[in-house]
DNA sequence: ATGTCACTTAAGTTACAACTTAACTCTTGA
DNA sequence: TCAAGAGTTAAGTTGTAACTTAAGTGACAT
């Protein structure tokens, strides 16, 4: 069980990367950063046909960054800051871990004898 | 030209989320975490071919995540980041604006007379 | 000088992502 | 009851991303 929940990390890590790289996404993301929308006003914004931001907003769901739900006929989306936390953890983690490589390498020169100037 | 770095921003933020959305590149991307590479270094992991490495290294260089240096035949890459962490803010900033809006509801909701039960 | 190493370039294939338009299904207000 | 509103489904087009193989370049060791 937390097995599959280790399992399933990764691929849904792939679909949130994936689904964030679409700049069209992106602004929908943004918006619902600034309250929940329904679908036509999500897609107000945009120049674009309404079941081409339905397909975004597919994605998105897929990927975890967004749930929504029916009520009547229109949805309500929002954004899951808990999905977008696990990608802002992934991006901490490698420059955290660049960071401290740096850091050892520092100590190390600066353990070292002062230099005698070869070459 | 601090126009220029802003009108910039946006449009490379593009291109690393774009990096970062294939698996292969996020892999590539862990791998530099963890210390600078050559290329062939950075290919050995993969069951792929050389081109297709190189492919890959090129649009993480594009976007400006990967830095790399060529000197003599040997090319070495190296993780910026200071691109990475563009990357971060955004996503952050998305979480933060979402959660500065929950705190306020709820502020406002304590701050509501006892519920009569309506309906 | 010459073969090997570490890439690089070019060109072609295939799969899929991002749209479109058209037609359809529910809700809901008049 | 029925027209309009909100979204859904289906199907087709088009561009581009992710590979492949084959051939080429420049550095280095012998």
């Amino acid at each position: 069980m937390i097995l599959n929940l280790m399992l399933n990390q990764e691929p849904s890590l792939d679909a949130m990367f994936q689904a964030l790289a679409d700049p069209t996404r992106r602004r929908m993301v943004e918006r619902l950063s600034r309250g929940s929308a329904s679908v036509s006003e999500l897609a107000q914004p945009f120049d674009m046909s309404l079941p081409a931001i339905v397909q975004h907003l597919k994605v998105l769901e897929e990927s975890g960054l967004v749930k929504t739900e029916k009520v009547g006929r229109v949805r309500t989306c929002t954004i899951d800051t808990g999905a977008l936390s696990m990608v802002e953890k992934w991006i901490n983690d490698r420059r955290v871990g660049w960071e401290k490589r740096l850091d050892r390498l520092g100590a190390f020169l600066d353990a070292l004898p002062p230099d005698k100037p070869g070459k």
